[in-house]
DNA sequence: GCCAACGTTGGC
DNA sequence: GCCAACGTTGGC
């Protein structure tokens, strides 16, 4: 039987990888990972079929811009043996890779972006690893609850 | 641009 | 194994 299928946050710069490039690509290999607990989860947890929200950081205005999913599970990040990569691991072993990366494709753009004020704003969302105090991860666990709230936020009109 | 919080490294 | 120093993240 299948595992239940499970929702996920993954941050990215937009100056660095943006939706538009998503929307260009259709999909992607989600690779420059570089963060041992957020490794693990690419490597062991996320799954074929699973969601993925899509958080841009570090612009104006942060937020939630689309829902992916996964099309492809964790594999090896090859940016970690390219030494012309800014991701190069010198310590990365290719007979035991240290990174891992999934291949996500674009599933909509959310018509109204979700912001981080707005999360914040919501009590429903206060426990999400995104509004924790001090919380850097690049890819979070999302609950069932959260990513249906977010969705509805997105596609509520303005 | 600032700086708090975090993860990693390396000396001991 | 501890912990100070350092580099990075990322919101403000």
């Amino acid at each position: 039987m299948a595992a239940s299928k499970r929702y996920w946050l993954f941050k990215t710069e937009p100056d660095t990888y943006s939706v538009d490039d998503l929307a260009r690509d259709g999909a992607t290999f989600w690779d420059g990972v570089r963060n041992y607990q957020a490794r693990n989860m690419l490597r062991d947890d996320v799954a074929v079929g699973d969601g993925v929200l899509l958080y841009h950081s570090s612009t104006k205005p942060m937020a939630v811009v689309a829902l992916c999913e996964v099309v492809e599970a964790g594999s090896p990040d090859p940016t970690q043996f390219d030494a012309g990569d800014p991701h190069y691991d010198a310590g990365a072993d290719p007979a035991a890779p240290r990174w891992y990366g999934v291949r996500i494709a674009l599933g909509e753009r959310l018509p109204r972006p979700v912001t981080l004020a707005e999360i914040k704003a919501e009590a429903v969302l206060a426990d999400m690893t995104l509004v924790q105090r001090g919380s850097r991860l690049s890819i979070q666990p999302v609950t069932a609850a959260e990513w249906r709230r977010i969705v509805a936020l997105g596609r509520r009109r303005a």
